[in-house]
DNA sequence: ACCTGAACACCGTTCAAGT
DNA sequence: ACCTGAACACCGTTCAAGT
Protein backbone atom coordinates (compact mmCIF):
# COMPACT_ATOMS: atom_id res chain seq x y z
CA UNK A 1 0.00 0.00 0.00
CA UNK A 2 2.33 2.92 -1.42
CA UNK A 3 1.07 5.78 0.49
CA UNK A 4 3.73 8.16 -0.83
CA UNK A 5 3.53 9.56 -5.10
CA UNK A 6 6.80 10.10 -6.53
CA UNK A 7 7.12 13.66 -5.70
CA UNK A 8 6.82 13.18 -1.97
CA UNK A 9 9.93 10.24 -1.89
CA UNK A 10 11.89 13.04 -3.73
CA UNK A 11 11.05 15.05 -0.74
CA UNK A 12 11.99 12.11 1.41
CA UNK A 13 15.05 11.96 -0.10
CA UNK A 14 16.08 16.05 1.67
CA UNK A 15 14.52 15.31 4.61
CA UNK A 16 16.77 12.01 5.19
CA UNK A 17 19.53 13.89 3.82
CA UNK A 18 18.78 16.67 6.54
CA UNK A 19 18.58 14.15 9.63
CA UNK A 20 21.29 12.26 8.30
CA UNK A 21 23.62 14.98 8.62
CA UNK A 22 22.36 16.21 12.01
CA UNK A 23 22.96 12.61 13.20
CA UNK A 24 26.01 12.42 11.72
CA UNK A 25 27.20 15.62 13.32
CA UNK A 26 25.93 14.25 17.01
CA UNK A 27 28.04 11.04 16.30
CA UNK A 28 31.28 13.31 15.93
CA UNK A 29 30.10 15.68 18.67
CA UNK A 30 27.53 14.91 21.19
CA UNK A 31 27.47 17.95 23.44
CA UNK A 32 27.46 19.78 19.49
CA UNK A 33 25.08 22.63 18.93
CA UNK A 34 22.70 21.56 16.03
CA UNK A 35 21.50 25.07 14.88
CA UNK A 36 19.38 25.43 11.60
CA UNK A 37 22.57 26.56 9.59
CA UNK A 38 25.13 24.49 10.67
CA UNK A 39 22.52 21.37 9.61
CA UNK A 40 21.56 23.21 6.47
CA UNK A 41 25.07 23.55 5.37
CA UNK A 42 26.24 19.95 6.65
CA UNK A 43 23.02 18.80 4.44
CA UNK A 44 23.91 20.81 1.37
CA UNK A 45 20.39 22.44 1.97
CA UNK A 46 19.16 25.91 2.17
CA UNK A 47 17.90 27.04 5.81
CA UNK A 48 14.60 27.81 4.38
CA UNK A 49 14.49 24.12 2.80
CA UNK A 50 15.37 22.89 6.46
CA UNK A 51 12.37 25.03 7.82
CA UNK A 52 9.88 23.27 4.57
CA UNK A 53 10.34 19.64 6.74
CA UNK A 54 11.25 20.57 10.27
CA UNK A 55 9.11 23.74 10.98
CA UNK A 56 10.63 24.31 14.21
CA UNK A 57 14.44 23.48 16.01
CA UNK A 58 12.35 21.40 18.35
CA UNK A 59 10.38 19.12 15.67
CA UNK A 60 13.87 18.78 14.18
CA UNK A 61 15.65 17.76 17.15
CA UNK A 62 12.89 15.03 17.85
CA UNK A 63 13.14 13.87 14.50
CA UNK A 64 16.70 13.36 15.11
CA UNK A 65 16.70 11.54 17.99
CA UNK A 66 14.17 9.18 16.94
CA UNK A 67 16.29 8.30 13.51
CA UNK A 68 19.52 7.72 15.92
CA UNK A 69 18.20 4.91 18.49
CA UNK A 70 15.93 3.53 15.94
CA UNK A 71 19.37 2.46 14.06
CA UNK A 72 20.51 1.36 17.24
CA UNK A 73 17.28 -0.45 18.06
CA UNK A 74 18.71 -1.63 21.35
CA UNK A 75 17.22 -4.57 23.30
CA UNK A 76 15.61 -2.08 25.72
CA UNK A 77 11.85 -3.32 24.61
CA UNK A 78 10.63 0.10 24.03
CA UNK A 79 9.45 -1.24 20.83
CA UNK A 80 7.40 -3.89 21.99
CA UNK A 81 3.96 -3.12 21.52
CA UNK A 82 2.63 -6.51 23.04
CA UNK A 83 3.31 -4.57 26.65
CA UNK A 84 1.83 -1.45 27.58
CA UNK A 85 3.24 1.62 26.86
CA UNK A 86 3.50 2.31 30.94
CA UNK A 87 5.31 -0.39 31.20
CA UNK A 88 7.63 -0.35 28.34
CA UNK A 89 8.60 3.00 29.54
CA UNK A 90 8.78 2.09 33.59
CA UNK A 91 11.38 -0.90 32.19
CA UNK A 92 13.64 1.50 30.12
CA UNK A 93 13.61 3.96 33.06
CA UNK A 94 14.39 1.24 35.37
CA UNK A 95 17.86 1.07 33.11
CA UNK A 96 18.61 4.40 33.33
CA UNK A 97 18.47 3.83 37.22
CA UNK A 98 20.50 0.11 37.55
CA UNK A 99 23.54 1.43 37.38
CA UNK A 100 22.80 3.81 40.16
CA UNK A 101 23.06 0.20 42.33
CA UNK A 102 21.81 -0.45 45.69
CA UNK A 103 22.62 -0.77 49.48
CA UNK A 104 25.97 -0.56 50.09
CA UNK A 105 27.17 -0.24 46.22
CA UNK A 106 24.56 2.84 45.53
CA UNK A 107 26.46 4.77 48.64
CA UNK A 108 29.70 3.85 46.74
CA UNK A 109 27.81 5.00 43.55
CA UNK A 110 26.63 8.48 45.42
CA UNK A 111 30.27 8.87 46.52
CA UNK A 112 32.02 9.58 43.46
CA UNK A 113 29.63 11.31 41.97
CA UNK A 114 29.92 13.77 44.77
CA UNK A 115 33.69 13.75 44.49
CA UNK A 116 34.18 14.07 41.19
CA UNK A 117 31.24 17.36 40.46
CA UNK A 118 30.23 18.55 43.50
CA UNK A 119 33.29 18.55 45.92
CA UNK A 120 35.72 20.42 43.56
CA UNK A 121 35.62 23.92 42.11
CA UNK A 122 33.28 24.06 39.30
CA UNK A 123 35.70 24.26 36.46
CA UNK A 124 34.62 23.97 32.75
CA UNK A 125 36.04 20.89 32.47
CA UNK A 126 34.39 19.70 35.59
CA UNK A 127 31.02 21.01 34.48
CA UNK A 128 31.23 19.83 30.84
CA UNK A 129 31.89 16.07 31.73
CA UNK A 130 28.91 16.15 34.30
CA UNK A 131 27.22 17.69 31.16
CA UNK A 132 27.79 15.42 28.66
CA UNK A 133 26.70 12.46 30.94
CA UNK A 134 23.44 14.29 31.86
CA UNK A 135 22.93 14.90 28.00
CA UNK A 136 23.14 11.26 27.24
CA UNK A 137 20.43 10.11 29.68
CA UNK A 138 18.31 12.64 28.46
CA UNK A 139 18.64 11.92 25.18
CA UNK A 140 18.16 8.31 25.66
CA UNK A 141 14.78 9.09 27.70
CA UNK A 142 13.33 11.31 24.76
CA UNK A 143 14.19 8.68 22.36
CA UNK A 144 11.95 6.51 24.35
CA UNK A 145 9.14 9.38 24.23
CA UNK A 146 9.58 10.23 20.58
CA UNK A 147 9.54 5.97 19.65
CA UNK A 148 6.03 6.04 22.20
CA UNK A 149 4.81 9.16 20.37
CA UNK A 150 5.61 7.56 17.11
CA UNK A 151 3.00 4.96 17.89
CA UNK A 152 0.40 7.63 18.83
CA UNK A 153 0.65 6.56 22.65
CA UNK A 154 1.59 9.92 23.57
CA UNK A 155 0.92 13.84 22.33
CA UNK A 156 3.83 15.36 20.57
CA UNK A 157 5.71 18.42 21.66
CA UNK A 158 6.52 18.09 25.02
CA UNK A 159 9.63 15.77 24.73
CA UNK A 160 11.67 17.77 26.25
CA UNK A 161 10.83 18.79 29.22
CA UNK A 162 9.07 15.35 30.33
CA UNK A 163 12.08 14.02 29.83
CA UNK A 164 13.52 16.66 32.04
CA UNK A 165 10.68 15.89 34.38
CA UNK A 166 11.45 12.18 34.53
CA UNK A 167 15.57 12.49 34.76
CA UNK A 168 14.20 14.65 38.13
CA UNK A 169 12.32 11.72 39.25
CA UNK A 170 15.51 9.29 38.54
CA UNK A 171 18.13 11.38 40.10
CA UNK A 172 15.53 11.70 42.95
CA UNK A 173 15.53 7.65 43.02
CA UNK A 174 18.78 7.73 42.96
CA UNK A 175 19.77 9.88 45.99
CA UNK A 176 17.23 7.98 48.16
CA UNK A 177 19.05 4.53 47.28
CA UNK A 178 22.31 5.64 48.79
CA UNK A 179 20.14 7.40 51.73
CA UNK A 180 18.63 5.51 54.63
CA UNK A 181 15.06 4.24 53.84
CA UNK A 182 12.49 3.44 55.90
CA UNK A 183 11.09 -0.19 54.35
CA UNK A 184 11.66 -1.93 51.83
CA UNK A 185 12.55 0.39 48.87
CA UNK A 186 11.43 -1.34 45.82
CA UNK A 187 8.02 -0.87 47.05
CA UNK A 188 7.57 2.48 46.65
CA UNK A 189 10.59 3.14 44.01
CA UNK A 190 7.64 1.48 41.82
CA UNK A 191 4.79 3.48 42.81
CA UNK A 192 6.65 6.38 42.09
CA UNK A 193 7.93 5.69 38.79
CA UNK A 194 4.43 4.13 37.32
CA UNK A 195 3.07 7.40 39.00
CA UNK A 196 5.88 9.72 36.80
CA UNK A 197 5.03 7.92 33.86
CA UNK A 198 1.45 8.33 34.46
CA UNK A 199 2.43 11.09 34.79
CA UNK A 200 4.04 11.59 31.26
CA UNK A 201 1.53 9.50 29.73
CA UNK A 202 -1.64 10.91 30.35
CA UNK A 203 -1.86 14.25 31.71
CA UNK A 204 -1.92 17.51 29.46
CA UNK A 205 0.15 20.12 29.95
CA UNK B 1 32.14 45.98 61.14
CA UNK B 2 32.09 48.33 57.67
CA UNK B 3 34.46 46.09 54.92
CA UNK B 4 32.81 48.14 52.50
CA UNK B 5 34.42 51.27 51.18
CA UNK B 6 32.63 54.46 49.77
CA UNK B 7 33.27 53.58 46.16
CA UNK B 8 32.29 50.07 46.51
CA UNK B 9 28.48 50.82 48.03
CA UNK B 10 28.07 53.05 44.71
CA UNK B 11 28.87 49.89 43.21
CA UNK B 12 26.55 47.48 45.22
CA UNK B 13 23.92 50.00 44.59
CA UNK B 14 23.72 49.34 40.65
CA UNK B 15 24.33 45.98 41.42
CA UNK B 16 21.46 45.52 43.12
CA UNK B 17 19.39 47.67 40.62
CA UNK B 18 20.13 45.29 38.15
CA UNK B 19 18.89 42.29 40.62
CA UNK B 20 16.04 43.53 41.32
CA UNK B 21 14.68 44.75 37.52
CA UNK B 22 15.60 41.12 36.87
CA UNK B 23 13.92 39.49 40.03
CA UNK B 24 10.72 41.79 39.21
CA UNK B 25 10.70 40.19 35.45
CA UNK B 26 10.87 36.98 36.93
CA UNK B 27 7.96 37.67 39.30
CA UNK B 28 5.69 39.18 36.60
CA UNK B 29 6.69 36.29 34.44
CA UNK B 30 8.23 33.46 36.02
CA UNK B 31 9.01 31.90 32.28
CA UNK B 32 10.56 35.18 31.34
CA UNK B 33 14.21 35.32 29.42
CA UNK B 34 16.32 37.09 31.12
CA UNK B 35 18.82 38.64 28.23
CA UNK B 36 21.67 40.99 28.46
CA UNK B 37 20.03 43.85 27.08
CA UNK B 38 16.12 43.81 28.81
CA UNK B 39 17.14 43.20 32.38
CA UNK B 40 19.91 46.11 31.49
CA UNK B 41 17.16 48.32 30.13
CA UNK B 42 14.63 47.92 32.80
CA UNK B 43 17.61 48.48 35.45
CA UNK B 44 18.26 51.60 33.88
CA UNK B 45 22.28 50.66 32.93
CA UNK B 46 23.52 49.35 29.88
CA UNK B 47 25.05 46.37 28.66
CA UNK B 48 28.60 46.80 29.39
CA UNK B 49 27.93 48.02 33.29
CA UNK B 50 25.61 44.53 33.40
CA UNK B 51 28.69 42.72 32.19
CA UNK B 52 30.95 44.57 34.78
CA UNK B 53 29.04 43.64 37.44
CA UNK B 54 27.49 39.87 35.92
CA UNK B 55 30.69 38.76 33.45
CA UNK B 56 28.00 35.78 32.37
CA UNK B 57 24.83 35.44 31.55
CA UNK B 58 25.03 32.31 34.05
CA UNK B 59 26.52 34.27 36.92
CA UNK B 60 23.63 37.06 36.69
CA UNK B 61 20.98 34.24 36.86
CA UNK B 62 22.49 32.56 40.03
CA UNK B 63 22.51 35.90 41.75
CA UNK B 64 18.74 36.40 40.64
CA UNK B 65 18.08 33.02 41.94
CA UNK B 66 19.74 33.66 45.63
CA UNK B 67 18.07 36.77 45.77
CA UNK B 68 14.67 35.44 44.79
CA UNK B 69 14.75 32.11 46.97
CA UNK B 70 15.90 34.35 49.89
CA UNK B 71 12.65 36.55 49.65
CA UNK B 72 10.33 33.76 49.01
CA UNK B 73 10.63 32.16 52.30
CA UNK B 74 7.12 32.91 54.12
CA UNK B 75 4.47 31.35 55.34
CA UNK B 76 3.47 28.52 53.20
CA UNK B 77 -0.18 30.02 51.76
CA UNK B 78 -1.72 26.55 51.59
CA UNK B 79 -5.09 27.73 52.79
CA UNK B 80 -5.22 30.79 50.59
CA UNK B 81 -8.16 29.81 47.57
CA UNK B 82 -8.14 32.87 45.82
CA UNK B 83 -5.04 31.29 44.83
CA UNK B 84 -5.30 27.85 42.32
CA UNK B 85 -4.79 24.27 43.97
CA UNK B 86 -1.54 23.59 41.92
CA UNK B 87 0.23 27.32 42.26
CA UNK B 88 -0.49 26.44 46.22
CA UNK B 89 1.09 23.39 46.61
CA UNK B 90 3.80 23.91 43.94
CA UNK B 91 4.92 27.38 46.76
CA UNK B 92 4.91 24.90 49.42
CA UNK B 93 6.97 22.77 47.81
CA UNK B 94 9.33 25.20 47.03
CA UNK B 95 9.43 25.65 50.72
CA UNK B 96 10.54 22.28 51.44
CA UNK B 97 13.08 22.99 48.38
CA UNK B 98 14.28 26.28 49.73
CA UNK B 99 17.10 25.08 52.39
CA UNK B 100 18.40 22.94 49.58
CA UNK B 101 20.07 26.53 48.51
CA UNK B 102 21.73 27.50 45.27
CA UNK B 103 24.97 27.66 43.55
CA UNK B 104 27.87 26.95 46.05
CA UNK B 105 25.23 26.96 48.75
CA UNK B 106 23.68 24.29 47.42
CA UNK B 107 26.98 21.89 47.14
CA UNK B 108 27.88 22.80 50.48
CA UNK B 109 24.41 21.41 51.79
CA UNK B 110 25.25 18.43 49.79
CA UNK B 111 28.63 17.70 51.38
CA UNK B 112 27.10 17.95 54.70
CA UNK B 113 24.25 15.79 53.88
CA UNK B 114 26.88 13.22 52.04
CA UNK B 115 29.20 12.83 55.35
CA UNK B 116 26.36 12.93 57.61
CA UNK B 117 24.47 10.18 55.73
CA UNK B 118 25.61 8.39 53.23
CA UNK B 119 29.38 7.79 53.70
CA UNK B 120 29.92 6.82 57.29
CA UNK B 121 28.36 3.18 57.89
CA UNK B 122 24.84 3.30 58.65
CA UNK B 123 24.30 2.61 62.14
CA UNK B 124 20.75 2.37 63.56
CA UNK B 125 21.85 6.12 64.93
CA UNK B 126 22.47 7.47 61.77
CA UNK B 127 19.53 5.72 60.35
CA UNK B 128 17.46 7.21 63.08
CA UNK B 129 18.34 10.64 62.17
CA UNK B 130 17.70 10.80 58.66
CA UNK B 131 14.69 9.20 59.04
CA UNK B 132 13.52 11.43 61.31
CA UNK B 133 14.19 14.23 59.16
CA UNK B 134 12.77 12.12 56.12
CA UNK B 135 9.31 11.95 57.69
CA UNK B 136 8.99 15.51 58.96
CA UNK B 137 9.71 16.31 55.18
CA UNK B 138 7.11 13.80 54.40
CA UNK B 139 4.52 14.71 56.48
CA UNK B 140 4.57 18.33 55.89
CA UNK B 141 3.90 17.56 52.45
CA UNK B 142 0.82 15.03 53.23
CA UNK B 143 -0.62 17.91 55.77
CA UNK B 144 -0.54 20.28 52.55
CA UNK B 145 -2.26 17.65 50.37
CA UNK B 146 -4.74 16.70 53.05
CA UNK B 147 -5.81 19.92 53.11
CA UNK B 148 -6.22 20.02 49.59
CA UNK B 149 -8.50 16.93 49.89
CA UNK B 150 -10.77 18.59 52.31
CA UNK B 151 -11.50 21.20 49.82
CA UNK B 152 -12.30 18.89 47.33
CA UNK B 153 -9.15 19.97 45.04
CA UNK B 154 -7.95 16.03 45.19
CA UNK B 155 -9.30 12.46 45.30
CA UNK B 156 -8.92 11.22 48.87
CA UNK B 157 -7.27 8.16 49.83
CA UNK B 158 -3.44 7.81 48.36
CA UNK B 159 -2.11 10.83 50.06
CA UNK B 160 0.94 8.76 51.50
CA UNK B 161 1.62 7.77 47.78
CA UNK B 162 1.39 11.06 46.66
CA UNK B 163 3.69 12.53 49.24
CA UNK B 164 6.56 9.92 48.93
CA UNK B 165 6.14 10.61 44.98
CA UNK B 166 6.60 14.53 45.37
CA UNK B 167 8.78 13.90 47.89
CA UNK B 168 11.51 11.67 45.56
CA UNK B 169 11.26 14.60 43.08
CA UNK B 170 12.52 17.33 45.43
CA UNK B 171 15.05 15.20 46.14
CA UNK B 172 16.00 15.27 42.51
CA UNK B 173 15.40 18.89 42.16
CA UNK B 174 17.92 19.40 45.17
CA UNK B 175 20.53 17.11 43.90
CA UNK B 176 20.30 18.95 40.66
CA UNK B 177 20.97 21.78 42.65
CA UNK B 178 24.05 20.93 43.61
CA UNK B 179 25.10 19.11 40.27
CA UNK B 180 26.40 21.29 37.42
CA UNK B 181 23.17 22.80 35.37
CA UNK B 182 23.07 22.86 31.92
CA UNK B 183 20.40 26.50 31.69
CA UNK B 184 18.79 28.42 34.04
CA UNK B 185 17.68 25.88 36.50
CA UNK B 186 14.77 27.87 37.43
CA UNK B 187 12.90 27.67 34.64
CA UNK B 188 13.21 24.05 34.41
CA UNK B 189 12.81 23.53 38.35
CA UNK B 190 8.98 25.11 37.88
CA UNK B 191 7.97 23.57 35.19
CA UNK B 192 9.11 20.00 36.51
CA UNK B 193 7.17 21.15 39.91
CA UNK B 194 4.11 21.51 37.64
CA UNK B 195 4.09 18.26 36.42
CA UNK B 196 4.33 16.75 39.71
CA UNK B 197 1.95 19.04 41.53
CA UNK B 198 -0.42 18.27 38.25
CA UNK B 199 0.18 14.48 37.85
CA UNK B 200 -1.26 14.64 41.59
CA UNK B 201 -3.82 16.40 41.60
CA UNK B 202 -5.41 15.51 37.90
CA UNK B 203 -4.36 11.52 37.10
CA UNK B 204 -6.58 8.80 37.93
CA UNK B 205 -4.22 5.88 39.85
C1' DA C 1 5.35 20.85 -3.48
C1' DC C 2 9.83 21.91 -2.96
C1' DC C 3 13.65 25.10 -2.44
C1' DT C 4 16.28 29.43 -2.14
C1' DG C 5 18.53 33.15 0.40
C1' DA C 6 17.73 37.59 2.20
C1' DA C 7 15.74 39.92 6.04
C1' DC C 8 14.17 40.46 10.77
C1' DA C 9 14.59 40.50 15.49
C1' DC C 10 16.79 38.62 18.72
C1' DC C 11 21.08 36.60 21.65
C1' DG C 12 25.87 36.71 24.68
C1' DT C 13 30.32 38.59 24.74
C1' DT C 14 34.11 41.82 23.78
C1' DC C 15 36.22 46.16 23.83
C1' DA C 16 37.94 50.98 22.92
C1' DA C 17 36.53 54.94 24.99
C1' DG C 18 34.94 57.88 28.39
C1' DT C 19 34.30 59.55 33.83
C1' DA D 1 36.60 51.43 39.48
C1' DC D 2 32.64 52.21 37.08
C1' DC D 3 30.03 52.91 32.86
C1' DT D 4 28.91 53.53 27.95
C1' DG D 5 27.37 51.88 23.44
C1' DA D 6 29.02 50.06 19.21
C1' DA D 7 30.59 45.92 17.04
C1' DC D 8 31.00 40.95 16.34
C1' DA D 9 29.40 36.54 15.58
C1' DC D 10 25.96 33.93 16.44
C1' DC D 11 20.67 32.29 16.88
C1' DG D 12 15.48 30.82 15.16
C1' DT D 13 11.90 32.21 12.21
C1' DT D 14 9.53 34.43 8.33
C1' DC D 15 8.72 35.21 3.62
C1' DA D 16 8.69 36.85 -1.31
C1' DA D 17 10.51 34.67 -5.04
C1' DG D 18 11.84 31.08 -7.90
C1' DT D 19 11.33 25.81 -10.02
Amino acid sequence: MPRQRKVEQRAAGTRDRILAAAAAMIGEDPSVNLSVRTVAARAGVSTGSLRHFFPTQRELRDAVLAVIYDHVVSEDGIHDRSVPARDRLVNCLRQVLAPAGVGEQAREAWGKLFETFIAPEPTDEVRAAYLAMDREGQRRVESWLAILTQEGALAAGENTRRARFLMTVLNGLATERALPAEKSILRSETETLYMAVDCVLNCRT
